[in-house]
DNA sequence: AGGACTGTTTGACACTCATCGAACAATCAG
DNA sequence: CTGATTGTTCGATGAGTGTCAAACAGTCCT
């Protein structure tokens, strides 16, 4: 139901959140389907060992135009948390907002993702 | 690589298994793909709770066919054994399978299945 | 042999998805 | 203002998905 709405804090340039669902929001299939997909799941492995990272940071072999479709499909699904700094977007893993409604889930998902590797 | 071949005892009636990935040949993003869809993960979530069911035993609402293709899926990504019996085919949840190869993962999804409920 | 029962396969349909290039939008540096 | 940079959106395309009814395939029972 509701948007999250973080304060990201007084800057120079500004900035904001791109929309995302709430918390309570967050279903299983939605977030096991976006995790279903090789790319979306580095993504998310990157995320968890280096932190924020800007969107174009990510060497996927991919075109810019599929990497911005995955990242919308990680934040919509209640994954991903993006934030807007001029031209540039810097994603964050919802860890805790993951934890809070799925304890456990994402924790095992990363150390799946290694043996995965 | 391998396809799987557990023995099943002998009975009165022909009794085997449907084919399935070896447990080696499992990877994340095929278990979460399969896992990214409310009938699958409903499956699933019986499994563990109910144990060896028969596929018909399952009223999810779909019609046999629709029942029929996500058994398959299930049973392709490696999630799930089906044995045959007669005409009636049994499912059970791969897990120690799972755990060997992903550890923690299948228990933390059937923790957040329940949250999700 | 003939039915009854369980499940699979086939064919169809609408819909979604991953992918790309190209156009667009917004910001920043000169 | 002009470019350069970063990402999004649009349109297209080919592949895949969930769904069903109908036909098919085994197996069991009488």
């Amino acid at each position: 139901m509701s948007v999250k709405q973080s304060y990201t804090g007084p800057v120079t340039t500004q900035a904001s959140d791109l929309e995302q669902p709430g918390v309570e929001d967050l279903t299983l299939a939605d977030v096991m389907h976006a995790l279903g997909d090789r790319a979306r799941l580095e993504i998310v492995r990157s995320l968890h060992v280096d932190g924020e990272r800007q969107c174009g940071s990510f060497d996927l072999g991919l075109s810019k135009a599929t990497r911005s479709h995955h990242f919308k499909v990680l934040r919509e699904s209640g994954i991903t948390n993006t934030r807007i700094e001029g031209t540039a977007r810097f994603v964050t893993l919802r860890e805790g907002d993951l934890e809070a409604r799925f304890p456990g889930l994402l924790p095992a998902i990363l150390n799946a993702a290694v043996a995965d590797a």
